[in-house]
DNA sequence: TCCTGCTTGTTCGCATTGCGAACATTGAAT
DNA sequence: ATTCAATGTTCGCAATGCGAACAAGCAGGA
């Protein structure tokens, strides 16, 4: 039944536990629009068996990651212990958020970090000031890398292959109308970032906010996170993002990078 | 070897997925001081062999949740999904969010959410006014709820065994020199915050620290979350915070009662 | 340099674990 | 009352993951 495509994996994969991928994507199968799920439900989103997703389930709540109420299953609190011990542990986001606030307190607006995941960026840290924009994007937030300022500031300092491979396989999918959906267009926004230093994207991800940012560059060369500012676009236009807020994002650049 | 221990939880445990825990414990594994393990480290972390710590870790890396520079290993933003699988799964996050930061504009102080896990509480929203307070306290931290005034108003108002046994287990441990370690004090402060409503503490998690929080009283009549707003001691006093913070809190209190 | 001892990482035969087909149960529809 | 569909649970058995044993790396001592 699973002979022809086990083969190739079957003598490397001595070592891969599958029952960790399954678990894992238990908790996964969670999420805003389905905070409770019954075992069947969680056997239909994973594609693992009602069986299966049973001993997972009741395995997760023996260890307090979930609870049960008879009928339904949710996650406990305490699954954010594994989130948390990335974010401790990085403890990037401890080093970063200074700056952030630093930088969010003199300029009035919203900053944060984030790093690459995948084709997604993944906010490691936030200074918000009140009010404006989406609430729900805090820490662990992800959206996708093409349309934002963070992920176009990290992406456009890739590797050249690494970058390849992204551009082959990434859907330009638009979130606006704004949103370049164009691939050659899009790879002459990176090649513009990437000689000028700094991204900004308008409208290309909600309409009406506007975002520059800029990449931190490690002592090893590397890029793996990005810092930014977002406004409202009617507030503050392009003009003035790179005259006030682009210097105080390269200095907290330049410092990180001694840091980390 | 293992026929004594394992008889009694052997007929029960038909489902339990051992190979899940274990690989939640190594994930666990890593945090603020440790954020780059070798296979042996983790082996003694978690008391598991290394054969096993390896079987785990390459499982993690090959899923992406880790990943491996030849020697160490060490988390990917990738488990950041695990934990905000909860926090918008609860969507609690999301509902509680504007609330505090109508709070926290109003009163120029900081204002939290949180939830009991275990003995310790657990942030799952802030608003935070730049400066003060210790950074590093942000969504997912954990503090012990004994000595938090968090923690105290989702105690005081536990079910009477839930309660007892929290009382019984609890080490009252002292984080400043006003920290309440007297059993019998803590319970009469408990019962106070019970019959007044609300829980203040005084300094007793960190120096020159006051805070204030009320329960949130489920449609079921159950507590699960609290609110509160902190301050630095100096700048405002018990009474302040007992006059023009405690409507704030009970009104968005009241509220989120008929939200959730 | 070669040995010695210790620590870390890897292999592989085998017992155990977790698999899922089959069964039981619930409940909605006719 | 009966059928049918969907959900939850059991249990014999294959395959998975286990860990003792082996190998490789590495530091000190002579």
């Amino acid at each position: 039944m699973q002979n022809e495509l086990t083969l190739d994996q079957r003598s490397a994969d001595r070592d891969f536990v599958a029952s960790l991928e399954k678990g894992l994507s238990v908790i996964e199968a969670f999420d805003a629009s389905r905070p409770r799920l019954s075992l069947s439900d969680v056997a239909k989103l994973t594609g693992i068996t009602r069986a299966a997703a049973r001993r997972y389930l009741l395995t997760l709540t023996k260890l307090n990651y979930a609870e049960f109420d008879g009928r339904y299953f949710s996650l406990t609190p305490r699954v954010l212990r594994l989130g948390y011990a990335y974010l401790s542990s990085a403890s990037l986001s401890a080093q970063v958020q200074p700056f952030l606030e630093r930088i969010s307190e003199e300029t009035g607006e919203s900053s944060s970090a984030a790093v690459l995941d995948g084709d997604d960026i993944v906010y490691i840290a936030r200074s918000a000031t009140r009010r404006i924009m989406s609430i729900g994007l805090g820490v662990g937030s992800r959206l996708p890398a093409h349309c934002t300022a963070l992920g176009r500031a990290i992406l456009a300092f890739q590797p050249e292959d690494e970058f390849r491979a992204y551009l082959q396989r990434v859907r330009l999918e638009a979130r606006t109308p704004k949103t370049i959906t164009d691939k050659s267009a899009f790879q002459d926004a990176l090649e513009a970032t990437r000689a000028q230093g700094y991204a900004i994207v308008n409208e290309e991800l909600e309409y009406g906010l506007r975002s520059i940012a800029v990449p931190v560059v490690q002592k090893n060369g590397k890029v793996t996170i990005a810092l930014n500012l977002s406004a409202q676009a009617g507030r503050v236009s392009a003009e003035e993002m790179e005259r006030r807020f682009l210097p105080l994002l390269n200095s907290a650049s330049e410092t990180l990078r001694y840091m980390l």
